[in-house]
DNA sequence: CGCAATTTAATTGTGCACAACTGATTGGTG
DNA sequence: CACCAATCAGTTGTGCACAATTAAATTGCG
């Protein structure tokens, strides 16, 4: 019965560890283009998307300005994104993918069939885990999982 | 089809997102006592196991020495932990709680079911996930969850 | 219109993660 | 015994996350 009582704890660190053992599958395929993973996040929303802005980035990674900005100075600064304030309303931020940008996409290209043989998990069991994840977060959240997720 | 091409980036970003959102459900618990969630993780592991050496601390929390140290040294800082350099071994170094780290226990006492309720998820699919995120770590990896875990 | 509340991005400060390295200690092998 | 490889903790540097704050722009309401 202690393993109920510990349930939560195990979830939460279960997430934890396999958050970070995720990341460093992708490290080795990443690190070569000068990216990081969250960096290789905000480029896949601006592959599927196009150009976005700074709230939107935020919304969708969940991530706030206080974590977005610097990173995408650092993206601009590797020259892979522009940055362009809006003119009818100047507080929001334009995001765009430059060339060298979208060559990255071809560059890095799939990692999918790698990535899914390294957890050893069924295609099945990843579709599983992938809808008890997103239930997992907001409560009652019944929206489909969006892109690129 | 593209559901199926963009699985392993959802399941990774899926486990980024929710490693964070459940990490945001344990602060408003812990920050009343000072502590973070990987701080946390310490004290639980030397709850459940008494003295450890941050050598084991670091296998089953899957951290490294550059991550472990300072952490530590705060925790010591913050009085609920003592560092005693082994005498048989002196490349070792023993992590004992003190008696304020071991009042942390019952001070912040059993949050399982306040963040289960959190999850909206049944007991039976919690248990499926901690199954699926342990099978998702290491391949192969046939051990059965370790505490505190 | 005038002005307060809201929205948005940026900044500051703290604490992880992790790579790379250092330095001390230990164990094993010739 | 001498020496070399391995082990262990700590340090340095970079880049997230996130709370809290700031400042500018916009919205809405009287």
């Amino acid at each position: 019965m202690r393993e109920s009582t510990a349930l939560d704890q195990m979830i939460c660190f279960q997430l934890y560890a396999a958050s970070r053992a995720m990341t460093a599958l992708y490290r080795p395929h990443l690190e070569p283009h000068g990216l990081t993973y969250p960096q290789y996040l905000v480029l896949r929303v601006l592959w599927h998307d196009g150009p976005t802005t700074i709230r939107d980035l935020g919304r969708t990674l969940k991530l706030d300005s206080g974590t977005l900005s610097p990173l995408l100075k650092r993206l601009e600064t590797q020259g892979h994104i522009t940055r362009v304030r809006a003119t009818h309303d100047e507080r929001t931020v334009w995001i765009h993918p430059t060339d060298t940008g979208h060559a990255l996409q071809t560059a890095i290209g799939d990692l999918t069939q790698e990535l899914v043989c390294a957890t050893g998990l069924t295609v099945d069991e990843l579709t599983q885990l992938h809808t008890l994840l997103h239930r997992a977060r907001g409560t009652g959240n019944t929206t489909p999982p969006e892109e690129p997720v």
